[in-house]
DNA sequence: GGTGTATTTAACCTACTAGTTATTTAACTG
DNA sequence: CAGTTAAATAACTAGTAGGTTAAATACACC
């Protein structure tokens, strides 16, 4: 994965981490309570917070036998960013929905012609 | 993986990926075009786009022996709305920085009054 | 129909992921 | 100190990811 951006959408790429750092949105919270929600073994969790740390995602502190985890949003910065420089292709998408449709019904047509022309390059 | 945000963020976690997709927003590409930048065999690529387009990242058309590929943003779309989400942490965390920069100044030149420096502080 | 080119599929390998249970570490509490 | 609670680590498993080479498929041209 190596770069920081891959590791910060590996971390993302899971719903129970996502749903960790929407849990951490409204404050700290230490692994049992994090671990709650799920149906899943202690362990489990602490393995998915070490890599949503590992991704920057979150710190963890220490107040006596407790980790409690609080939400490092500097990544999502970076993806915000990312993803930004796609936003025209998206907002675009209606038209080329449009463009799409109007292409297929033109290779349509084309097709019925080969089944009269042989041998015709586009232009 | 299953849900469709975990898929997006799977494909987007790989840097031959996020390029391949950089590469297609100057428009469509063959297979061949978009392997060309990468050491790596054509299966490799091969797999890389059926990944994207898997995640509904990319769609294929059929050109004779040519799969032009063409950037599809809508999972991006997502990507942003989610990520949206968490603005206020990342903006927060820059006061938070901020503060934290403001506060190391003002100690800063109360560390340096209290060793009696002789030279004036700036503001 | 044979040949060349573009691309996918098959079979395989290695490494990692996401989960498990059992054990260990660390800190508080009586 | 013994017991309890919070969390991490160890050791294991099944499945998946990302790559390889070799073979198969799809199409165009002669």
């Amino acid at each position: 994965m190596a770069d920081r951006l891959s590791e910060t959408f590996g971390a993302l790429a899971d719903p129970t981490r996502r749903a960790i750092l929407a849990r951490l949105t409204s404050g700290e919270a230490s692994v049992t309570e994090l671990a709650s929600p799920f149906a899943m073994s202690m362990p489990a969790i602490s393995k998915h917070l070490k890599v949503l740390e590992r991704a920057g995602l979150i710190a963890r502190g220490r107040e006596a036998q407790w980790r409690p985890c609080r939400l490092q949003a500097g990544p999502l910065h970076d993806v915000a960013g990312w993803v930004e420089h796609y936003r025209r292709f998206w907002e675009q998408s209606f038209d080329r929905l449009d463009d799409y449709l109007r292409e297929l019904k033109k290779k349509d047509s084309k097709d019925k012609e080969k089944k009269h022309v042989r041998k015709q390059r586009k232009g």
